[in-house]
DNA sequence: CGCACAAACTTAGAAAGCTAAGATAAAGCA
DNA sequence: TGCTTTATCTTAGCTTTCTAAGTTTGTGCG
């Protein structure tokens, strides 16, 4: 163990503070989304639109792996959200310069419209949030997600590397 | 607005800035479910299962509708859990003072005896996660996690007052 | 007592996310 | 040139979470 603690603060203690961490952080990123989402649907779209609007609005035509890596989100995720934002008007999948495997996702006029809407909402969500946080500590919370983030995503990738994964999400062809 | 930043630090840096707080957080809180799922799953417990055994070690025999509260989740979401948890010999539900309506979750030996397998695997993903804040930047996060969750809720609470909703996750009744 | 209202659990169906395993096109190499 | 490998996008199917809308059982009041 590396970071021992005097005897007198109990060990339950410890397991209680540590254990909830994980919790807030969950409760901050979930009334996150949802404050975000609220406000989101006044304009009707949703949060994973919202997710690939934003990068195509710094970086129009990008290709659904290249928005996927930008998103942090996986293919298949990226992919049902790019299939119903065609449907909605919002972008276009387009082959250029005759790569029959790339696509890439160019946004539509009424995709571009809606960012000066959407932006002052995630804005105001923001603020919303911070309010009675001193410059100082939102500092201090950015720099320890980031070291929580460092942390646990090396820590899989070691345990990755040591042959753990995480539990298929399908049946993988049973016995036979 | 309340931090106005000096003009030399233009506009798109503080939005670029507070967009990515929310970033962050889910990134935090996605890391921090895969760091403790990755562990869990080598007993055979999938996260779900975690977060209701976790609050059954504590008090035993709660109703579903005290489960979901305490684990911040709704009643579908603990339904849903606690059935599979019943399949695997978990938990059982019982009736108790000849009330039909309210089912009571109890551990069975199996659900009791994991918890000396899984805790320290909590405690092991929250160390790693941890790894290199000082006390003193802990408590920032835990007070800044807090004041966030808070302001969203209140927010949240305002604006269901004035009528905004959450999407419908089902259509509604649709034309007749 | 009987009926209305409330409490507690269930069911329906959707979103957003994931892993695994295709399919197809491009690139590289012998 | 032809074959193998790699890139990229798709499909399949699962979990977790939600909102909305039942169903059933208790409770309280006239």
């Amino acid at each position: 163990m590396k970071y021992e603690r005097p005897a007198d603060s109990a060990n339950e203690a410890t397991d209680v503070q540590e254990e909830r961490l994980a919790r807030l952080i969950r409760l901050a990123a979930r009334a996150f989304n949802r404050s975000l989402q609220l406000r989101l649907t006044t304009e009707g779209v949703t949060f994973g639109q919202w997710i690939f609007l934003r990068i195509l609005w710094q970086e129009d035509g990008l290709s659904q792996r290249e928005l996927s890596e930008r998103a942090n989100l996986t293919e298949p995720t990226a992919h049902t959200a790019l299939l119903r934002m065609v449907e909605q008007g919002l972008i276009t999948r387009e082959n250029v310069k005759g790569n029959k495997r790339r696509q890439h996702a160019f946004l539509t006029p009424r995709g571009w419209e809606l960012r000066e809407r959407l932006e002052p909402l995630a804005i105001e969500a923001n603020d919303i949030a911070v309010e009675g946080l001193s410059a100082d500590e939102l500092k201090i919370l950015r720099r320890a997600l980031n070291v929580i983030i460092t942390n646990l995503e090396r820590d899989e990738a070691e345990a990755a590397a040591r042959g753990m994964r995480m539990p298929p999400t399908r049946i993988t062809t049973s016995v036979l």
